[in-house]
DNA sequence: AGAATACATTCAGGAAATTGAATGCGATTG
DNA sequence: CAATCGCATTCAATTTCCTGAATGTATTCT
């Protein structure tokens, strides 16, 4: 057994901008995969794709609510990981990422209305 | 130009076991590559590979001093990111590392001593 | 000067990650 | 119940990373 094991999958999970962008939206409060389809403006399988991902890593979970699926981040201690990585690069992504109202199309979210 | 690259880009770095095993070794004191080579037990020139990425990422600095080279971490403030992924996987892998002594075989450092 | 030491760099084959396409599946709507 | 919506999953092709091998360069020792 190799040390460093656990560590290096977590930053193989955390290469990758889509995901680091989902994380970055899931910070304060969970949201349905069509307002992460929305934001991130992929398609919604390979939204689906990067989320199972973070799911198997058991960085985040998820929950049914009828038709449809919310995610949230498991455990917040990670956002010490990304703030500390964001002090160190001076890029501070997440803010502007946040303030962005998800502009999510489906007739059902426009209906019910944001955030739960 | 997509956001988050610079995070991704250090993320990519991190995602490696024996970068990070190097990393840790120059917590907190610059060390020789002979050194650093008898630590993580492989071929010379795969150790300098792996140190020359690290340069190249920008995390270390070098220093010749004759015939050996040493290296160093360049801005502390990459073990908060370190550190924030031991607080959230459990396994802290620093450690055991640091304790154990360097067996550097060369007979160089044998006479001068470990440590400058 | 010649040999050995300490380290760097390039190259190529194999392994793994990334991404698009196609499709499955349960819940809801009409 | 048929159609649609919201989401998950598998498959395959491309790219990207990992690692070993070979080799180059500067320095020190004898």
């Amino acid at each position: 057994m190799s040390p460093y094991r656990q560590s290096t999958r977590l930053f193989k999970v955390l290469a990758h901008p889509t995901r680091l962008r989902l994380l970055s939206a899931l910070r304060d409060h969970e949201e349905c995969v069509c307002h992460l389809t929305a934001l991130v403006q992929a398609r919604q399988a390979y939204v689906s794709q990067q989320l199972m991902f973070l799911r198997h890593a058991g960085l985040i979970d998820d929950r049914k609510d009828g038709a449809r699926v919310f995610y949230r981040i498991r455990d917040p201690r990670l956002f010490k990981v990304l703030d500390a990585v964001h002090a160190l690069t001076g890029t501070d992504d997440t803010a502007t990422e946040l303030q962005r109202p998800l502009a999510c199309q489906c007739p059902r979210c426009e209906r019910i209305g944001r955030r739960k």
